[in-house]
DNA sequence: CGACGATACTTTATGGCGTAAGGAGATGCA
DNA sequence: TGCATCTCCTTACGCCATAAAGTATCGTCG
């Protein structure tokens, strides 16, 4: 499921998340439940669930409501996981300062994003194209665009280049995630899923080596998969890909500047 | 929605992807359908209404037939987007030749890759995490393994790359693709849409410009939004963005190459 | 102090989804 | 001719978001 910037009223969502919000003395029973307390709620479930196990039912069950209480206090669906993403985009850093310079920082920022997609997969089912315009959202777009700034180089290159790394850094995240969920949800690790499939290849395109060489090179040198699935993603298979390719955009960054430095 | 390697009989889907399945004569009534009408008619619903409103029924409507008559040709909603996943694939070219060598290439496939997702919006949503191990996908990954080695890079090296050309490519359709659709979805284009935000930002952060100074700084230089929405992305708003980008991760493979030369 | 209106929360209902179960009718073969 | 097998249908279940309407509780005003 992709999830669009909320179908509510905007003034309402925005109000909530920049604190702007009064709550005075007013008729009827006391709240059971706040706003606030239905964010962290609703993270806590997508946290464990993802984003297909968030459900008003499920959010509403945890409080010991039903999933139209809930409505009470939020328009829609969709505004919810607008506040919880920006609420958790709160989780990180905003100051990076390395004796590496930006190279530095860029590397400590997209492991601080990569783990901290990891640990709140249903962020990437967050639609990219209109921002939820909150606090969090702003003060990460603030932090990657002091890092850099600090290359020197004009805006509109420095769009293409945050492109460049968050689409990367999503694109690793993503692509763990969406593993870890694969082997919770159906029981098979990875290594075990393709010891029962590539049998199978092997039956039904007998000319494999022959049609698709190029393939089979690629995959020289692979390490070993891990003995432990936990392990965090530093030690895990992903980690060497996602090293070596933050070190090509890195250097892909260097030339840029010296590019411009010349011309 | 993110869909995850079909739930059904792995040997069943095999079969057909790779073409290995025999039509004999058998009692009962005619076959009014095909596994491959319903393929092509599903991809006929995703392509228009996109991943969430592919349903059984809707495809099930367009063959003039109920939800369930399509589960006498396929055995689950998953393995039918498998099937669907590696047919469309099959659009993609399979052989590149520039006279710009390596750099040529990796440029026309990543723009050919672009328009693809930007054609077939839901083949984002499959998941990437296990293969659906179809003919059409190993030639795609045949391709681009035949690209990356003429860089003559080690495989472990042209791993992490094709980790960035990819997740780049499909990180910048995914932005285009959700901005299309939240246009459509909502009626609002995407420069109306921020002209009835922005003045709400305002008021809701009255102190933004001085909190957020190099996010405002991030902005300059934009170019003018098109006049027709409908335009491909060439001349699209995303372009300058996009080729940017893709020439600082060429300028980084680059920059690698010659590392490895001089280590 | 009693009535009124706003609020919190419930139940019920609508129209979607994937798909299990069972039944009707058509067809090839013994 | 009868039967096994196949296509396709209807019905049903348990999910989903949320609209509508009802009940109980409270602050406030007359």
């Amino acid at each position: 499921m992709v999830v669009y910037a909320g179908q509510g009223d905007p003034r309402w969502s925005m109000d909530v998340m920049w604190g702007n919000r009064v709550s005075s003395q007013r008729p009827g029973p006391k709240p059971g439940l706040s706003v606030d307390l239905i964010i962290d709620t609703a993270i806590g479930v997508a946290d464990v669930d993802g984003m297909s196990g968030l459900s008003m039912r499920a959010v509403g069950e945890r409080l010991g409501r039903t999933a139209m209480a809930l409505y009470t206090y939020v328009p829609t669906k969709g505004d919810l996981v607008d506040l919880m993403y920006d609420k958790v985009l709160g989780e990180l850093p905003t100051g990076y300062r390395s004796e590496r310079g930006w190279r530095g920082s860029v590397t400590s920022w997209a492991e601080d994003h990569l783990e901290f997609h990891l640990r709140h997969p249903w962020t990437l089912q967050v639609s990219q194209a209109r921002p939820v315009l909150g606090p969090n959202e702003f003060a990460t777009l603030e932090t990657a665009s002091g890092i850099l700034h600090e290359t020197g180089l004009r805006p509109p290159v420095l769009r293409g280049i945050l492109g460049v790394v968050l689409h990367f850094v999503r694109g690793a995240a993503r692509t763990e995630a969406e593993a870890r969920s694969a082997a919770e949800e159906t029981g098979v690790s990875d290594e075990d899923w393709w010891h029962s499939r590539s049998p199978l290849l092997v039956e039904v395109a007998p000319d494999f080596a022959a049609r698709f060489p190029m393939a089979i090179k690629m995959e020289q040198d692979k390490p070993a998969p891990p003995d432990d699935p936990k392990k965090p993603y530093l030690e895990s298979a992903m980690a060497e890909s996602f090293a070596t390719g933050l070190e090509v955009i890195l250097d892909g960054i260097e030339a840029t500047i010296e590019k411009a430095k010349a011309g």
